[in-house]
DNA sequence: GACGATCTACGAAGATTTTCGTTGACACTA
DNA sequence: TAGTGTCAACGAAAATCTTCGTAGATCGTC
């Protein structure tokens, strides 16, 4: 009955991040792709999977001879989730104190910041027509 | 030589945030603020602090016989670190994801919308400031 | 100066995470 | 069909995190 979701490690997020961008995939190909950045023996990444499938992290198809497995949840909620937990663990729930913290000392580009404008207005918009419906 | 800034586990993040709120602090008083909100005994914040200070995550004066803790480095530094951390971790580095994820599926109040605005603007002027500079 | 309260130090158990080695099943091929 | 490679399962070592219990020192007070 693990329904609630689990907030996945540090190693966990790797995989998951790869799975996000390849799709479903076979522990082969998961370890390819994270030895492009960091060395880690083919067996870890097994087993990290295979963790992952019981703490139901990630789904396996196991029709084929090399299982292919999959993220258990859209990459956009765990996501949610992950920034939400910051949000409350560090920033007492202020967005903008994230915000801010997340962007000093960085470089954003004009593109970016008219993107953070965009997405404001846009959410603003969403709740206003939440509230009006 | 731990000049690196340790990334603080989610306990030792709890107590950085009494120590944050509270200023230097026995280790009655960090107890007695988490206590409020969560059960845990005293010699485990103890033992927390003890660890926290060999990392350097904190600093000890032993002048009092009841130690005096304080956090070693500037909340804004630990927060701006964590959100950058995160930052990179899960969204590649993209602060306009970031700020989506957080956002979504929570209510943000008209105020905190328009406290997101003026950061930005703010963060904006910084940036060209430094540019013409 | 003995007693109770308070504090630190030490050690350690249990949980979780991270990392592999080994083994046995399976499959392709010469 | 014997040999070579690929794969999942299992177990387990090492590191880290979380949580306390106990012992011994110190302080205040009667």
């Amino acid at each position: 009955m693990t329904r609630s979701p689990q907030k996945p490690t540090a190693s966990e997020l790797e995989i998951l991040r790869v799975l996000w961008v390849r799709g479903p995939s076979t522990v082969r190909e998961v370890h390819e792709s994270l030895s492009e950045k960091r060395s880690l023996g083919y067996t870890t990444v097994l087993k990290l999977l295979q963790i992952m499938t019981t703490k139901g992290t990630v789904r396996r198809n196991e029709t084929q001879r090399a299982h292919v497995y999959e993220a258990g949840l859209p990459a956009e909620q765990t996501k949610r989730q992950l920034a939400g937990d910051m949000l409350q663990r560090v920033f007492e729930g202020s967005a903008s104190q994230l915000m801010m913290h997340a962007l000093a000392g960085r470089k954003a580009s004009p593109e970016e910041i008219e993107e953070l404008r965009r997405l404001i207005n846009q959410y603003e918009k969403r709740q206003s027509d939440k509230t009006r419906a």
